[in-house]
DNA sequence: GTCTATACACAGATAGAC
DNA sequence: GTCTATCTGTGTATAGAC
């Protein structure tokens, strides 16, 4: 075996544990090379600046929401409510694990203000969801009033995500999780 | 030579302005100072460093939201629907203007996981606020639901103002005060 | 591919002149 | 009370040895 070939994909997946806990401009280039075991020296091997690495993890991060969560939306065999319970499941853990929150609201906030850099990958993202949420919703809901209840729901989940980062408390954001299922 | 007297009032009602539209690491020294006119060596003639600052800009935003915006909830002579309207209307603009979104809000995500420094300022006014709607949204609900209902309005109204950073249009806020008022 | 060493910029914070 | 100058630490990024 080759002594450890480290893989951009492996420094981008801890890369986002690291950005999600301590954010963007927070984190420095050390903390990213040591969350893979190498220094900043054989970290800019991999990347050539930490703009880059953000955006990747970003883009990952997309990626594995479309994959393992927004794409239960899609599963024509399964009833809406059905499917709606699998994703809040899924989603419930991933917002809640490492009590990182969203990587993507913790993002804007933290930049939207300051450099557009980010903005279209983190749209991209509420707009998968928004999509994935239309679907299920859309069998007892339309038009105006369809978005209006998926926009309540992902505001709800995203508000609540915040509460339970200020009180340490999981419970809240399943409460809306729960709110979500009793629209459907 | 502009031998005009700062206060430190005038001081931290400009911090907040910076701090709630760049975020607390992204600040920097020189920036508070600029934002009052002052060099940084001015500067810390009125505060001994970036920590304090933070503080009593939380502090005073507190104070400003209690005295302008959740004591309306209180006023005896009001209906609960004409005070929560009423707290609607400023809350809006507070949360709206210059896009900064809610400062509390970005503080949380920001600082939260890296260090409690200011956990239990932004933690004093979610309370407040919850207290507030408690007060109003009593007449209707009760017990378990009540604090259900003011936990998904405050989580509804915190996470569209991210969507509104995100896209840009405070009319997604607009929506979730709107949603508040339907429910009671 | 990974390391150590280092260049360079900028941040927080202090000293002392006016 | 405000300024300029400066110290010290840390951050991004690069160079070059192994």
């Amino acid at each position: 075996m080759p002594l450890q070939k480290t893989t951009p994909q492996a420094i981008i997946r801890e890369s986002i544990r690291v950005f999600r806990r301590q954010g963007y401009y927070r984190t420095n280039m050390r903390d990213l090379a040591a969350a893979t075991g190498l220094t900043k020296g054989a970290f800019y091997h991999h990347f050539s600046n930490k703009e880059e690495v953000m955006r990747q993890a970003l883009r990952m991060s997309i990626g594995w929401f479309e994959e393992r969560i927004f794409s239960l939306a899609y599963e024509k065999d399964k009833s809406a409510k059905e499917r709606l319970e699998n994703m809040s499941v899924l989603a419930f853990r991933a917002f809640t694990e490492e009590a990182g929150g969203c990587f993507f609201a913790n993002t804007v906030l933290e930049t939207a203000h300051v450099e557009d850099t980010f903005l279209e990958e983190i749209r991209s993202f509420f707009q998968h969801w928004e999509r994935a949420l239309v679907g299920v919703y859309s069998q007892k809901y339309a038009d105006e009033e369809l978005q209006n209840v998926v926009q309540q729901v992902i505001a709800d989940i995203e508000g609540s995500i915040i509460l339970m980062q200020l009180h340490r408390d999981p419970t809240l954001v399943q409460r809306a999780f729960d709110r979500a299922l009793e629209k459907i």
